[in-house]
DNA sequence: AGCCTATTTCGAATTTCTTCGAAATTCGGT
DNA sequence: ACCGAATTTCGAAGAAATTCGAAATAGGCT
């Protein structure tokens, strides 16, 4: 069921710690960022950045690699484009150009 | 801080109970439907589907509108939009367009 | 092999969410 | 003024989130 990944998407994204992380991996573009660096940035434990990442990861919104002893970490643009996309096609129907509402009422 | 109102929204929305609740009013459009039909929808008690209402209205994502004894529910359009918007601007940044990654590291 | 840095896992405390049923409330009709 | 239908508020219980520090692990360097 498509709509379970949504909220479990749109539930990574619904805390202020983890947006403002997303935000920063966004922004940092192809790059990515350092776990290190994202924890200065935010300026949390770094158990708790972990956790967070954890949960981003989880999701599929942010992905990982090696680089040496540092983790460099990205944000999956294709993940957020899909999500967007489910809240425009599924839940963000035009009001004006959508006068469904038929919809089987029950 | 409009990223902390952009969370409440994403966290209000990242719980399948009130995504499929959301996702209802939006297919309902301008009609909107009574809160007593959303629960016959959902299957939920009234007490919970409450609560979840609550929740989205908090967020401005649903308003309200009393027709004689029943409650009509509505999403709130113009919000939704804002919030994909913000999350196409602040977050969805095109990696190919935007090279930025410069952001005052550290 | 030993060490150092970078990051995660563990354990735990506090807070918040989710859910329900019962009781209270709000409104329109009799 | 009362009754009945539609919703919300209250009270409560169990599950999950958030946060931290300390200890464990992973990887490269000397």
């Amino acid at each position: 069921m498509k709509l379970e990944q949504a909220a479990k998407q749109l539930e990574a994204l619904g805390n202020p710690t983890r947006l403002k992380l997303y935000r920063i991996l966004v922004r940092a573009g192809e790059a990515g960022k350092p776990v290190g660096t994202l924890q200065e940035n935010l300026g949390i434990a770094a158990s708790t950045l972990s956790h967070h990442l954890h949960r981003l990861i989880l999701t599929g919104l942010v992905s990982q690699e090696r680089q040496a002893t540092t983790l460099i970490c990205r944000a999956n643009y294709p993940i957020m484009r899909d999500l967007v996309g489910f809240l425009a096609d599924e839940c963000c129907a035009d009001a004006a150009s959508n006068p469904a509402a038929g919809e089987a009422a029950a």
